[in-house]
DNA sequence: AGGGATATCCAAATCGTTTTTTATGTCAAG
DNA sequence: CTTGACATAAAAAACGATTTGGATATCCCT
């Protein structure tokens, strides 16, 4: 069903048809009625390529997953992509993902999504402290926001969450219930996230005037968790509190607790942050913290659209507070779940 | 960078430069050579949208996600999407992700993508027993791939795990190893999956001649899986061993076992299905079983691809076996994580 | 030299829109 | 009666590729 026929059989131009349909000025009162209860009746739909053609948009948002060997997935992502994927399809943008693990091979797909024009903007996930992609996108002005923050001069836009001030509140209340043997469970170190999640702890900690603590870097895994964990346990002074960069860290040390025969929440406590679905049914429940995931994703797509528009990446900066959600691993309230 | 530009700059038309890059016989190799040259020099590359409007193919394959309200993402998507993603770009092929939770609005998704030509294909996840965008897409002759089965009369193209023989072969392991009050967390009742799974245990409990064994529906969060296990150990008689439809089902078994005190492996099997990550590391760690996801991604590729160039989709259907993994908490093998 | 292959190349149509420009009335003002 | 303004509609030119159906030149036979 195209425009064409549509036109022949009202016996009009594809001008005026076309016109009548975006309710232009010119096109008469009656015509476009009749126009428009034609395309109704005949379910036409626009053809979005031919559109997009014409235009000289993708009308499309790209997201590169980035993938890593192994069970990689953030859990956080598919929520995000949900609440992304919804919320695009409401103002009739397409979504278009694409996968690439960190590496030489990365670039290439962005250039590809650039290059071809293939989207009007992008979404780029698990930034990193140096991002190339972000330096590329930039250099290409392609408009294009970060989930996280990076290090980088010149202005982007990007959505996070409250993390440094969420980790340093999460580790004064631990301190402050009287643990004094703090540990971290730090994310690999070339992500941002990692860092400021450190940062916070290590400012507990010096703000409480307590000795530099230990934090061990990892992989966000339960695995990386679990090893990390080990590490930590088999060290002279066993901790008394071990606060973890995600959850999945946490669970891993769950079990590395469980092997020595501590009590998890009395002897050490654990948190996390995330709040996976898991973590509220874990023995004892997790201490942990939660983005907004839904206010993250409908504001990614308020930015990008802005971007897409031609809008200042420096005034799309946001950075959303965590919501704190204390449950027995910590020790701190030990009932609830 | 487009066709026209390239042409007039090597002093040739649009229409030679196109068939010189497609490797066409008609044209000289010398000029082939020269065009291709200027073109990677110049970074030229094809505007597929205008390829598509001219091809009249999307060059793409669309899938829905299923949102629901909740913490609803089966873990296996993202895996599942990555090796997809990854495969799809290998093959020049766009992923476009969209979403919508079932219900009245889903079709209207689906009859976006078909009417408007978004994609060549689309993928449907979640089948259901009796499912509607089945029945429109088998209707409106589009182009469609299945992760896991539905109850339809017309052949149709599917990827599913062999469910019910795995299950039926863990439930018949653990009568073999002596349990004898099973009962069954089945996952909802629309989705194929959770028919198939309960199938494959009540034919192993048939088959031991044990008497029809409980079997509880609940939807398959860590939540659900909690509420349907009290209910269970409620009951008269306790079981002493619980096979869940899912990881997720199981994880919330667990803490309403922990609840009453009893011990998991031991007095209570339990197990699972999807080996989630944190399966591995759960205390004692959970007996399950893992579809091949990378494998089934790969073959749904192939499978699209082979359905876009008109393949007949009763040809198109795999079901591939399912990886048991005994963990503790089926008593099996006590030490093995 | 005429006729048919063969090898190269290109003009133009096409895909289905949007947008710019032009045409055709109608009516009021001068 | 002419002119200009206004309302409405349509013709035509894009957008950037692919593809059809020539065109032109060269060469080989006879």
């Amino acid at each position: 069903m195209s425009l064409r026929v549509l036109a022949t059989r009202l016996g009009l131009s594809i001008t005026t048809v076309s016109r009548a349909l975006d309710g232009y000025e010119d096109v008469a009162p009656g015509t476009r009625i009749r126009v428009r209860e034609a395309a109704d009746a005949m379910g036409y739909r626009p053809n979005p390529v031919a559109r997009r053609l014409r235009k000289g948009k993708a009308d499309a948002i790209a997201l590169v997953m980035p993938t890593e060997p192994g069970r990689f997935f953030e859990p956080a992502f598919g929520e995000l992509l949900a609440v992304i994927g919804e919320r695009l399809a409401e103002v009739r943008l397409d979504f278009s993902l694409h996968a690439a693990r960190p590496g030489p091979g990365e670039a290439e797909v962005y250039r590809r999504i650039v290059e071809s024009k293939r989207a009007d903007a992008c979404l780029i996930l698990r930034t990193r402290r140096h991002d190339e992609r972000v330096a590329y996108l930039a250099s290409e002005n392609f408009p294009f926001l970060c989930f996280g923050r990076t290090e980088t001069p010149e202005p982007y836009a990007y959505v996070d969450g409250a993390m440094e001030e969420g980790f340093e509140a999460l580790t004064s209340r631990l301190i402050a219930a009287g643990r004094r043997r703090l540990a971290h469970l730090a994310g690999p170190s070339n992500l941002t996230y990692s860092g400021l999640r450190a940062r916070g702890f290590s400012t507990a900690i010096a703000k409480a005037e307590l000795p530099p603590a230990r934090i061990i870097e990892t992989v966000s895994t339960e695995e990386g968790g679990f090893h990390a964990a080990r590490m930590l346990l088999a060290g002279a002074e066993r901790p008394d509190a071990i606060i973890c960069a995600t959850d999945r860290i946490a669970l891993g040390a769950y079990r590395a607790i469980a092997e020595i025969g501590a009590m998890i929440g009395t002897d050490i406590a654990i948190t996390g942050h995330d709040n996976i679905a898991a973590a509220a049914f874990t023995d004892p429940p997790l201490t942990t913290m939660e983005p907004p995931i839904q206010e993250v994703g409908l504001s990614m797509v308020e930015k990008l659209i802005a971007l897409i528009g031609g809008a200042d990446p420096a005034g799309l900066q946001e950075v959303l507070p965590l919501r704190q959600i204390p449950r027995a691993s910590s020790g701190e309230t030990p009932i609830s779940t």
